[in-house]
DNA sequence: CAATGATTGTTCGTGTGCTAACAATGAACC
DNA sequence: GGTTCATTGTTAGCACACGAACAATCATTG
């Protein structure tokens, strides 16, 4: 149920609220003209589709996609996970003692260099993958949904030169120089592979 | 620095990480061919580029974006301001607790309906809008950039589309039938107006 | 007027995401 | 070999983001 769209059976505003909503934003100022704003948003709603469609809730982008790259490449340590990802140190962490608990991952100390964590997915884990993989395919298709395919295409090849084109200002650094980004549309621009800089960006923890 | 950007200063990795690496994903299946995964990234570029150029990264988008309603629409409530970013309730109480210790926002209860706070941003707040919104405008256009300007508008385009066109997808309500979104395209998608089918989409917890 | 139901805000629990600080380990240098 | 530095993982703290449950308030209905 949705506020405001009866309009009838909705209680009075009060007038100072009301004067607000007749006034309205600055002309050409709304929150929605800001590209981050929408980007925000869009994310949004793609997990809130995901939870939606895939595995009934149970698992989230972020997880299905680790398993996902737990199952294409077995034994790999957490900080190649989070360059894979795009994800924190701590952050992969946090994400993987999910995973473990609920039995779709295993951790065990390399051997060879006992700093690292090698992560496997499970059988149940590698099944898990595996059955919900259309679900995932079709949530992701019908994100793109109200475009055309050409627009389709369109849009994912902006919005992958943009992630290219700004790998470098996240605050996590993405993989560089791999096939891992613009697979789909290699040879527009080629895999930056420049010795990151890494800026911190203190986040001053405004509180 | 990077790892693996020098590739002899770092230390041996195990050879089971080696195979994996030489392995490789399977083909045409990377987690960067999915545009959920591409828009959350954006995103992610987003929130660090606009920490690193706004106000000394001293507020969030998100404060930001709260904070510009409020100077545009004083005396809102807070389900409004839910409505006008997409967010929830109780995001709203939160992110309006962190802005209110910081002296950038004041509420009072609504006197004619006393379940209200309403929301003002402060002397303080307002200037801190104005002050910044040089900076806020610059982050967005940065993350654009990468883009001819040409392009820019249409992914603008594009991507107001999907949000619009997925919006009742989205576990918040965006309000609907407003001058909110579409305003630099109006007239492709008539605004829906449709009387929103809330779906909950329980999130089973996950654990 | 009283019961019922809707609305608004708060609190709790969970998950994502980051920085900073710390510990353990390993490598490189003297 | 011991010092120093880099790497990896963990923990704590903060901010966003959601659903669910609760309390207070208000409107509607009988």
């Amino acid at each position: 149920m949705d506020r405001g769209s009866v309009g009838g059976t909705g209680e009075r505003r009060s007038a100072a609220a009301d004067d607000a909503r007749v006034a309205g934003p600055a002309p050409g100022h709304t929150i929605w003209d800001r590209p981050g704003y929408l980007v925000r948003r869009l994310h949004q709603i793609h997990v809130a589709m995901f939870l939606g469609h895939v595995a009934d809730g149970e698992v989230t982008p972020i997880q299905y996609g680790l398993l996902s790259i737990l199952v294409n490449r077995p034994n790999i340590d957490q900080f190649t996970i989070g360059e894979e990802l795009g994800l924190d140190r701590a952050n992969v962490a946090g994400i993987l003692k999910r995973l473990e608990a609920r039995k779709l991952v295993t951790r065990v100390v390399d051997p060879v260099n006992r700093r690292r964590n090698l992560c496997l997915a499970t059988a149940r884990g590698a099944d898990f993958v595996k059955r919900y993989h259309q679900d995932m395919q079709d949530s992701q298709q019908r994100l793109l949904a109200p475009l055309s395919p050409a627009e389709r295409n369109l849009f994912m090849d902006l919005l992958s030169r943009l992630v290219e084109g700004n790998n470098e200002s996240g605050r996590t650094s993405l993989r560089p120089g791999g096939k891992a980004l613009g697979a789909h549309r290699r040879a527009r621009v080629k895999a930056v592979a420049a010795p990151r800089t890494r800026k911190p960006a203190t986040r001053k923890s405004v509180k």
